[in-house]
DNA sequence: TTGTAAGCGTTATCAT
DNA sequence: ATGATAACGCTTACAA
């Protein structure tokens, strides 16, 4: 029992009697052929075991049907769940996925893409590394592109992300409302935009209230878990007082809940904590973990929508302007924040 | 600016004036063709921004280089950091990945398999919904693949798995040398035959260390934080008396966690808790988690070789036995078990 | 209703 | 050292 079985349309033909032509007709279900043959032909590519071959469509359609998704990082909960979000929402449009991982790093992002266009993809979805990439709208004239979660600063290419101004914006505010006088600001890497609105949310938020933002209290470069304990044990154990966070990520925010825990510090007494992304975990956290919740999944479906319409409106004259989407993110209080007021008013 | 750019090896003969042939040989660096020419094509490929058509190539060589990735749910950590492993390895080695998510439904495993034949994938790696798959066994004979995570009741197919049973065995029996007495598994659904080996696990270190086990603390088809919660209020609410809980995974551990609070019971003092899986959360949740760790990242690994080998030796005599590996899981002891000795003895 | 033949981009074989 | 040609499996004009 040899591993060659692949049946093709020819063999299908050579069974039945018909050209290789019939045989395509049937099977893509073509209107002009006798239904008899028609039958006949589907009964026996059925029991010949016959699946198209994709390539070979492919390399007569010049379509793919795939569509090409790098990722920063697919170990990262928020990632993983828009790559599902992607994954699913293609899927129901008939797309499958090429799934790489970035790593975080521009180079394997670089290669990533110059992959993905070998790979001939109808279209690419990216988290960007760096939102600073210059030959990227050179790539987004050959190829339709979608960025989500992160985009490319200034340029004209299609995004779906959340409008992380507003979410340092409420967050901050939330703090302040509720009593807390010195927040700080654990922030992405800065080269990424997402984190620059980050941080004018939340200069706006202290400036609206009458505050001065405290360059002191503002960090950035801080995105996991560990880097988020780490600054937290190095912030704590400084002598610079603060009585309050908002991080990048709710990960950051952990990281940081478990060095204030060590610090001895109460939470959130002593010291209030705001994450942002509101992953499943937030819930079940040592204190269960306010947070700025992110539509994660609709992300994922937008940003297909939005690569699909232009995949196929691509023949058209190319006057569709650049769809720029920024989904709403909503403030959840849980226990980490909030109860400052009631401390120390 | 039209769209449409892709270049041809046809167009960079046409420009510099040799045949298709020689510019393929360029291209792909073989031996006998001048310096000279050869320089002048990479050139002048370089220039018109050539990338070789793979989706010809494939055509051509009647190999895809993808691997089909079949996930049994990406937005799991666990799940989606094997898919990182996976991506990585088979990255390192020269191959993409054509990612499905199977969302725990059989239907869209189903599908997902197909789609992944008609994608004529080199090989699959899947981590199958159901273990008591038929059909599968006719397919692995067309196929190269490898399950991972979970595996394919006593059939023939190379899978890397996790040693189930021993993991059961360690956390139950970590339990019982802690003092605690009524241990509940809160397992996955039965027709995984990880949880099959989980429920072993659990039996044999009751059955050795003198007890037995009690049918009333078996529970089954426990499988998110939701359910692990929901099963949590449950249990802890009816007068089944119980002083510790294993579970099917992290996650479960969680939602149990939750509910053992809102009960107002002590960890671990009134309730020992371990979970499975070890996913970064465990040290971050309200009480540190115990756990059985597993090595995530090798299973990816692990899988990717050991299919790669399969592909790689098709050709050969097939002769080459099943391969099947199980990685050895550790116990990881935090703070929610463990204390029960001294509270009670 | 069915068959013939061309072509998608690439590479391997066989000439030259 | 280079070129012509065939072939991979499929779909689609065009013929019959």
């Amino acid at each position: 029992m040899n591993k060659k079985k692949k049946v093709t349309i020819e063999d299908i033909a050579e069974e039945v009697g018909y050209s290789t032509n019939t045989v395509s007709r049937a099977l893509n279900d073509k209107s002009e052929i006798k239904q008899e043959t028609k039958d006949l032909i589907l009964k026996t590519a059925e029991e010949m075991g016959y699946r198209p071959n994709r390539v070979a469509q492919r390399m007569r359609a010049q379509k793919t049907g795939i569509l090409g998704v790098v990722v920063a990082n697919n170990a990262n909960p928020f990632f993983s769940r828009v790559v599902k979000g992607i994954e699913s929402a293609a899927a129901d449009r008939g797309y499958n996925i090429i799934l790489k991982d970035s790593d975080e790093s521009p180079d394997k992002e670089e290669e990533a893409i110059k992959i993905m266009l070998s790979e001939q993809v109808d279209g690419l979805l990216i988290s960007p590394v760096n939102s600073e990439k210059s030959n990227i709208t050179k790539i987004s004239e050959d190829l339709p592109l979608v960025s989500f979660a992160r985009h490319f600063k200034g340029l004209k290419i299609d995004f779906v992300l959340i409008d992380d101004l507003k979410g340092g914006y409420l967050a901050t505010k939330h703090l302040i409302e509720n009593g807390y006088q010195e927040i700080a600001l654990l922030n992405g890497p800065l080269n990424e935009l997402s984190a620059q609105e980050r941080l004018e949310g939340y200069k706006k938020a202290i400036t609206e209230s009458g505050g001065e933002p405290d360059p002191e209290l503002i960090y950035d470069g801080v995105l996991t878990m560990d880097q988020g304990y780490r600054a937290g044990k190095k912030i704590l154990d400084s002598d610079r007082t603060l009585d309050a966070v908002h991080t990048f990520s709710d990960f950051v925010a952990l990281g940081f809940m478990k060095a204030a825990e060590e610090a001895s510090l109460k939470i959130p007494e002593d010291i209030g904590i705001v994450g942002f992304d509101d992953i499943p975990f937030c819930s079940y956290s040592r204190v269960p973990l306010s947070t700025v919740h992110v539509p994660i999944k609709e992300i994922g479906e937008e940003a297909v929508n939005i690569l699909l319409d232009r995949i196929q409106n691509q023949s058209k004259e190319e006057d569709l302007e650049t769809n720029q989407v920024r989904l709403e993110p909503e403030l959840v209080v849980r226990s980490s924040s909030g109860a400052k007021q009631f401390s120390e008013t």
